[in-house]
DNA sequence: GCGATAGTTATGCCCGACACAAATACAAGG
DNA sequence: CCTTGTATTTGTGTCGGGCATAACTATCGC
């Protein structure tokens, strides 16, 4: 695999490497799947030392376009995973203080449309993985942690039943920075018996085919969880923190 | 610096060097702004080597949490950009075959709340840049390429005008996949006349404080935008591709 | 044919070095 | 005293080469 690095190029050689690779990626010529030279041909074939190579490689494997297997050595072309990376957002938006309204008000949107779109497909696994979702949360009624958790994965399941992974991958950086408010309010609050209440009617909508009933539901269910924000005497206001085991 | 590095931990030193000083930034410990050492003084200081502390660097490079200015050396620790890291979401959709139904409904899903959004807080730099832009489009009604960009521009100036981070970051992928189909449909169709009165509608809605008009107006402004994709006879279950200069 | 063993890679890290751009200290000129 | 040109000192980009060890192969004996 020789690329052409141009030495009169002002960049540094490991960017050009890096660049150079990236495209012969994305333009298809290196597919995912492919198994990588390695280093040290890398190396050699291009006229660099190892280290440069393995400063472009590191580049692209947090990319997600390079990937080894966990303690393996084999360097293949890889698929980077979208929910993977968007779940990279989570840390910008914290250091940027990003608040809870704005966090809110983006779930707010996203998921309403989700669960439209869930109404129209009416896949029976995802229907069946909500029942069960709901089935487990009528029996942790008392235990808030659980249901914090049966409903993060109840909205994530809502998701996969739009069938739609750019919202589905969205999502992700949002619901991960709504985590720990929610345990909060679930703790002080006793809301258990709305929130299941709203699960199941948008379930039921789903199933239905009715995607405005299955919108509207969702839409209250969140305006609850905003209003349960608000009694839980929180600041809408004040910036996101950091879930507690974000990332790793 | 000194970071506690295991010797003990089966990570490679790189990777355990990486997660150290991530965490000392995440933590607050290092705050953004701050001067890093230089590589040398971290390798001696923690006993490693320097080309491991630079692979270690590059990672972090790539999170958008240590910085350097173009052509300078001296490192620093930064607020990584949420809406730079929300485009590099482009590529993993695209290489993942999201289709443009997916984005189209996302899109659906964010502009509507954003245009909501807007006419609540109805801030006058941002309807001053609106109505600039609305003009700018009444200049170009027969330059397709211009529309497409003052469309897009459009778009994202009511997410700005909606002073909702979280949303204007998430939208940029997306937005930016638009692009391609977006100026075949212009081309092929005539529908800038369409096009400029949703606009005008959207930003009247928005200086009446008119939320629900204005998110009804985004909403046919997107449904129409879609009938024109079909009309166009684009196929909406295909994949999307990669925006002409994506990324750089 | 199959499992055990003896190579052969390839990677993770390290040592040491050098050129050259950049940051900084310093000296001369206005 | 301040400005500006020049000499130093840093710090980075890259390179050469090296070693231990985990992975991967090929081979041998049963």
């Amino acid at each position: 695999m020789k690329l052409n690095l141009d030495s009169e190029d002002e960049l540094p050689v490991f960017r050009q490497l890096a660049k150079a690779l990236q495209q012969k990626i994305l333009s298809g010529e290196l597919q995912p799947g492919a198994r990588m030279p390695a280093e040290t041909v890398l190396a050699s074939e291009n006229g660099i030392h190892r280290s440069t190579v393995r400063e472009a490689i590191r580049a692209l494997e947090q990319q997600g376009l390079l990937h080894r297997e966990e303690g393996k050595r084999k360097l293949f072309v890889s698929r980077p995973n979208t929910e993977e990376m968007s779940r990279r957002l989570v840390t910008p938006m914290v250091m940027n203080g990003v608040t809870f309204e704005e966090i809110w008000e983006a779930i707010r949107a996203l998921d309403p449309v989700a669960a439209e779109a869930a109404a129209h497909r009416r896949d029976i696994d995802n229907l069946k993985a909500l029942d069960d979702n709901i089935a487990r949360t009528k029996a942790a009624m008392d235990d808030p942690d659980e249901l914090v958790k049966l409903d993060i994965e109840f909205h994530e399941l809502i998701a996969v039943a739009a069938n739609n992974r750019v919202i589905q991958s969205l999502r992700l950086p949002i619901s991960d920075l709504f985590y720990p408010s929610f345990q909060t309010v679930m703790t002080s609050l006793n809301a258990s018996e709305r929130l299941l209440t709203a699960h199941e009617k948008i379930v039921q909508a789903i199933k239905w085919g009715d995607a405005a009933e299955a919108k509207e539901w969702m839409i209250k269910h969140l305006n609850d969880f905003r209003k349960g924000y608000e009694l839980a005497s929180l600041d809408i206001t004040g910036p996101a923190e950091f879930p507690a085991k974000a990332g790793e």
